[in-house]
DNA sequence: CCTATTATGCTCGAACTGAGTATAATTGGG
DNA sequence: CCCAATTATACTCAGTTCGAGCATAATAGG
């Protein structure tokens, strides 16, 4: 019989040296420019104790961001939760949990934060960025460096396997790119002690890294769930909205999915899509500053929110 | 400036009162019967505490399943981590953080779980069953229900909002109904005090419920959790393949999906889908009892897992 | 007035989907 | 042995969606 919550007396001062993080990856995307709130010079995310005060973890989170960033929080989603024993400093006393948040504000306005807190996120994953084609850094050091990984592996099939995971995540020998997996590309590459964090952990210095920059702890892997999540969520649910100002163009909204998505769409595709399912409407201005002919502006339907529970950017 | 972990000793013993569950959600499915692991009499679902002695939180909760039920985990995946104040009974010394995961796994023989520890799903939610077409008590007692419910409200928009809310996510007023809603609806039920956790929260003892077996604390809650996620993932992400047998028959197969979807599909289509996107091969082997014309036999092809990040059953 | 630039409308073929029809291979009952 | 019931499997067809491109409109700047 499996032991129910509450049942064993015997753990409780074990279980009573655990504590509670909340780590907040917390996205803006002023004019196309994908944004994330970081601290100590870019190299840590933000995050804050979850105490006894909190009402629960998701007000916590908004409490403390809300406040200390002036930005109201349109939209939070619970990212992921760890405990991995070499994030705690003293071992074998005490645990900490992490509990991870994706949080989407609208502007970057530096009310609270100093400037230098808004990183753009592409920094720690330059290949990631394939808005104007993939990156060179893909062809010059990481594919050649992940087949050197892979060649390196003992047994035949192995080989075969890190070949074809690293040519799937990466999108060699004519697989596509997925902007999707952020995560697996980050994971592969510290699984081929390529990033910095992975030849920190080992204590292997000679191993150079791929460009990048790198941050504390596992924060680049948590704002890889991150960005990873709502490169997913975007195209199923209307959330780019939350990052957009109340009237927009169709462009800019074009825009905004693009430095998330990390790609380009096809402009006419990307209206017909947006248009035919209703999710905005027409505020009736026009937006001068185009450059060229003065494009329509729109604002969000907010009603979808409550018609469909479905629906997204795609 | 943010707070960044660890940069604060004040909060120290406050955050100590802090103590960590983990909580699964275990499914089998054989022979097309979804099933969910249980204790106490089907009334709670199976949890242990998370404790210093655990690598991680994922090899925590994989160690205690294997080691009490005997059956090995294919597929895990973490559900979600609450901390709401009202789940704590001693409510100002202490806090429970509840760490959710959702598990496959193969098979029900009774190892080492005793009868009955293994429930229909559809026993706690039974409006989630569309295998035989809606279940009556949907249009007989659900609907009219939350008609009353959203007839109820102050203001005329406010009324709306909730009929557009509760017709979308069960699917009247030619909505169609969408599968993977299961915690939308129940949430729905909850916030109309329809369903008998909402009636104990609020103390309110005469309305009686929709009818469907609850659970102690929000157990039913993060089971709807559960069956969400995995009415979603089966249709990007071959996982159904982790709760059936080594070889199986195409109907097996789809028989299996449509007991987690809870709706049926179009069989010609649904082994066209199958076979083009290569998730089978053929054993060889032929099946004797299918009751009609011999069926082949099928094995999942593991190579797709490092192929493709993608994919799945829709 | 010409060029560059962005906005916006429309078309076309390929691929995908939902919903069949048709035929094959069994079992079990008379 | 034949027939009805049952399941397996192949193939078709129309509607929809999707990727890609052509065409035209409206503005700014020289």
């Amino acid at each position: 019989m499996l032991k129910t919550p509450g049942a064993d007396k015997e753990g409780a001062a074990e279980r009573r040296a655990i504590s509670a993080d909340l780590i907040a990856v917390l996205v803006a995307a002023p004019n196309g420019n994908p944004v994330v709130l970081t601290v100590k010079e870019g190299t840590t995310l933000p995050s804050g104790p979850f105490a006894l005060g909190h009402r629960s973890l998701q007000s916590g989170l908004r409490d403390w961001v809300e406040q200390q960033t002036g930005h109201p929080l349109g939209y939070i989603e619970q990212l992921y939760t760890f405990a991995d024993r070499d994030r705690s400093i003293e071992e074998a006393t005490r645990r900490v949990i992490s509990i991870s948040y994706l949080g989407l504000t609208r502007e970057e306005p530096s009310h609270r934060t100093p400037p230098g807190s808004w990183r753009n996120w592409y920094e720690f994953f330059p290949w990631e960025d394939h808005r104007t084609g993939a990156p060179a850094i893909i062809d010059d050091i990481i594919v050649p460096r992940l087949r050197q990984w892979a060649d390196a592996a003992e047994q035949q099939d192995k080989r075969q396997n890190r070949l074809r995971r690293a040519a799937g995540a990466f999108g060699f020998d004519d697989r596509h790119w997925n902007e999707e997996l952020v995560l697996q590309r980050y994971e592969l590459l510290f699984e081929a002690g390529l990033v910095e964090e992975a030849v920190r952990a080992k204590g292997d210095t000679n191993a150079p890294a791929v460009p990048g920059r790198t941050m504390t702890g596992d924060h680049r892997r948590i704002l890889a769930t991150g960005i990873g999540r709502l490169r997913t969520k975007i195209k199923y649910r209307p959330v780019v909205f939350e990052l957009m100002p109340p009237a927009f163009t169709l462009l800019q909204l074009q825009r905004a999915v693009e430095a998330l998505a990390g790609v380009t769409v096809h402009k006419q595709n990307f209206r017909r899509l947006i248009e035919q399912q209703d999710l905005v409407e027409e505020t009736g201005e026009m937006s001068a500053d185009t450059g060229g002919r003065p494009a329509k502006l729109f604002r969000f339907r907010h009603a979808v929110l409550d018609e469909r529970l479905v629906a997204g950017t795609k």
